[in-house]
DNA sequence: ATTGACTCTCACGTTGCGTTATACTTTATA
DNA sequence: TATAAAGTATAACGCAACGTGAGAGTCAAT
């Protein structure tokens, strides 16, 4: 398929797909004696894969890094991609009752706070984890993360959330493997740090963060929708981690 | 309210006021002597109609010419933008099914064609209408329409959306008055051009087109959501401006 | 053979901030 | 009360992700 068909096809244009050309994030499968692309329908399912993580506010260059990435299991994306467009939907349906109760306020119905007139903008929706946070690590520390939540532009929440995704599809891909492999302990490493933007971590807090992944379902569930199994692997991964890293 | 404690309240950042002050388009009720802006209740409305209008997609430069409006009218534009948010819900709906198809493509249980790969990534739906536009005008007219919207890139079909959508909100504004008036069919006479850059529409067939606004319910509830009473007003409108234009 | 549509590369422009630097102002702390 | 930290201002460069236009070659339709 030519430029033009694929452009039509999806619904983008022909300068959209010579960037990517160019920025090396889909190279056509075959160019013509006249220099014309050809793309394939591998090149269209990864246009697809890119469109996908593009309208979920990744930047191009990070979707090259996830698709480059030998450990990118395309199933695994969907599953991840799937969940973020439902949390997506969610902070869409938060915004229409925003402006559902903004309607209401503005013929003097209801009263809305300020905080409420802006619910929806961004991600900070409630954390389900706070309570045992402060219980596990006091309230300083959860309002010191959230307070560097807070003071964070919606894209430095977008760069963290999409950073964090990435993480967990690296330590995903690695969960086959031994915690404790050189690769584990390095991905795990990029957790401890990122974790250490929002908080601060000591090693045994770290540790016991991990073995909190296990123990409480709701974890578990949410950090093996990345990979089966993969809560217990970064539990093991990150008292390897602490225990190995003082 | 100081710019960090509106960015915060919000999540955004306070370059993005700065620029939004810079640009006027949210001015800060007051400043201090020392030069800080200040933000009053009315100018937090303001900026949440603001996040609607940009997270539908509109550029900041029409956001400021939609509020500078003499003719805006907040309520109105809220069931507008309620719309719109239900229409990408609508899109994100049809994304999440797309990738759920994907997710058994790739599982070999189900075949895909090319086109189905991209369902909902644009706002290319099917236009329920396109069967009594065949019937008006034939299927080389349409088709025609079809092939300038798909030569679109996504930039420009939302630019057109919103092009769109901006005419029909000075129309409703406007309908109060006579569809006769000179800022009626000044309005109008855009509606007419930008028409004319999906399809080539005489002014009979403009005014023909108005007509059936009025004749087709579905066509009158579409239109009526943006203000009670704007179908009929715009196929007057309409009739007027192509009597009196050729 | 000619024309129209499509393709290529190149390069400048646009938007909406992010980021950094520098300096002033306000608030919290010792 | 003095000092430090946090918050505020302006200025200006940088960045991402294309849009847009120019000029030239290629392919398909007439």
């Amino acid at each position: 398929m030519k430029v033009k068909e694929v452009a039509d096809l999806v619904g983008i244009s022909v300068r959209t797909l010579h960037h990517y050309d160019e920025i090396g994030l889909l190279t056509p499968e075959e160019i013509t004696d006249a220099g014309y692309r050809l793309y394939s329908d591998e090149n269209l399912e990864v246009l697809q894969q890119i469109l996908f993580l593009k309208e979920l506010g990744f930047p191009l260059k990070q979707i090259k890094t996830m698709l480059d990435s030998p450990d990118y299991d395309r199933n695994e994306a969907l599953a991840m991609q799937r969940r973020m467009l439902l949390d997506k939907r969610a902070q869409l349906d938060q915004m229409i009752a925003t402006l559902d109760k903004t309607i209401l306020h503005n013929r003097g119905e209801i009263e809305m706070t300020n905080k409420e007139k802006f619910q929806g903008f961004n991600f900070s929706s409630h954390n389900p984890y706070e309570q045992e946070a402060r219980e596990r690590w006091g309230d300083k520390k959860v309002d010191e993360s959230n307070a560097k939540w807070a003071g964070m532009s919606e894209k430095e929440q977008q760069d963290l959330g999409a950073a964090m995704n990435a993480i967990y599809f690296k330590l995903a891909a690695l969960r086959h493997g031994s915690p404790e492999s050189p690769e584990a302990q390095e991905a795990i490493k990029e957790w401890y740090e990122f974790l250490n933007r929002m908080g601060s971590y000591s090693l045994e807090a770290f540790s016991g963060l991990g073995q909190m992944y296990v123990d409480d379902e709701r974890f578990t569930k949410n950090i093996d929708q990345f990979g089966e199994g993969l809560a217990v692997f970064m539990r093991d991964a990150m008292a390897y981690y602490a225990a190995y890293n003082n």
